[in-house]
DNA sequence: CGATGCGTTGATAACTTTCAAATTTAGTGG
DNA sequence: CCACTAAATTTGAAAGTTATCAACGCATCG
């Protein structure tokens, strides 16, 4: 919809940042994962790359499916907007994260940049070309639909909690994904999360205050920052 | 854990009723579905056949995932309970559903027949050796895969939602799996139902009396059974 | 420095859970 | 086939949690 700039065919010189340590992706097809591989390995390596600036949308739902995107730099979100309004944020995907993956012809999601993103960009149809091919690509496609599958039975069990459960279960899952001390950096806004969690922006907000209070984080005055200050009391919090 | 009658090696002749409309499967690896062909159609050919009494239980969290499993009669519900107690239902699969399918060694839930039930099962090994030759495997292995993302992704949009939506939404659902007309004959407890929704047993059953009130549904004295008296109505209310 | 939007806080209402008890169904044995 | 027991479900009342409506405070950016 808004701005995306010329794609580029040098996806190889492109300073891809590592991978985090992300999912584990499995070796063989269907089998358990030993080996605690980065994702998408050989998936991206005939990639465009692309950018949006923050808040572009990437693809809309109903749109035709036809790229599988990798976060290059900035944040993406996945999302749904309800009959009555409502929108349910289905994921939050940062650098090293792929985001995308549909199973019929249209994404059932729509994808926005949370902010200013450099994404990867490859075409499905090239995938299934090559998945028939390389076994490799075969194989890390399913392991990332067998990601997709443990983080959604994930986000199944967060949202049956209560309201402090999931905001701590967040920050964890947060503090996991950007291992950065215990200060973590938050890329979306409280109206994201919330939207995540299935609660309202003022649940987020007063519970977040309450975990303050209770010295289990720290606020800072930049809104999108929060400390962790004690760790074991979060877990203990998280069900 | 309890009983669990021999295993026999003449699946081929068991009367396996046909697969049900599920799961659109996809027909190539990573491709969109055009034709609705039913899942699994290869993948239990070579499969063994086991029975359940009501309750027993399958696999066990944390145990080894060394096989899959379909439904030919009875019903199965997938589960994990937390720390405090709770459970949470994750699934139930019905005749023509499969279920087992993890993506590492382990099971990360634990499977028990509602009622009594006849599975097929077929060794994980097995499959990840067919896959390697025979695309056919492969690929339904990976729409499975993709069935199961759906799936949740349905899942956690239910899960956002009143309790009172939640309730519709697992009429229709099931009315949808088990098409019999207007009377949903339901394999589980109100307490499977009430776990399966994140809800507690009361509020399920308050809602189901609120929506036999205002006329969109009949309790008949038999418990599991529900009849759909206004569909359109339903359907409104599923948000 | 002031507008503007995001985030926090407060008060109240709505919804869901909890605790308790009453009903009803499914089985069992006579 | 009927009475009786145990289990499942429903219903009621009160408490707890989360949403809603409204106002205020405070970063961010021009």
């Amino acid at each position: 919809m808004l701005t995306q700039t010329a794609i580029r065919r040098d996806a190889f010189r492109h300073p891809v940042p590592p991978t985090r340590n992300i999912p584990p992706a499995a070796t063989k097809v269907f089998d358990g994962a030993k080996d605690r591989k980065p994702l998408g390995q050989s998936i991206f390596l005939m990639s465009a790359a692309k950018s949006f600036p923050r808040n572009a949308e990437i693809y809309g739902e109903n749109e035709p499916a036809d790229y599988l995107y990798k976060v290059i730099s900035g944040a993406v979100r996945t999302y749904k907007i309800l009959s009555d309004g409502r929108r349910q944020v289905e994921g939050f995907y940062l650098p090293g994260d792929i985001f995308g993956l549909e199973f019929s012809d249209e994404h059932t999601l729509s994808a926005e940049a949370i902010a200013d993103a450099n994404v990867l960009v490859i075409k499905r149809s090239m995938l299934t070309a090559l998945a028939t091919h390389d076994a490799g690509v075969a194989r890390e496609l399913f392991a990332l639909a067998g990601y997709e599958v443990r983080r959604m039975r994930e986000r199944v069990l967060m949202l049956i909690k209560t309201a402090q459960e999931r905001v701590v279960g967040f920050l964890l899952e947060m503090a996991e994904r950007v291992p950065a001390g215990n200060a973590v950096e938050l890329a979306m806004s409280r109206q994201d999360i919330a939207d995540y969690l299935g609660l309202t922006i003022e649940t987020v907000s007063r519970t977040l205050s309450s975990l303050e209070d209770s010295a289990a984080i720290e606020l800072p005055t930049s809104r999108r920052s929060i400390v962790l200050r004690n760790r074991t009391a979060l877990s203990h919090m998280n069900g």
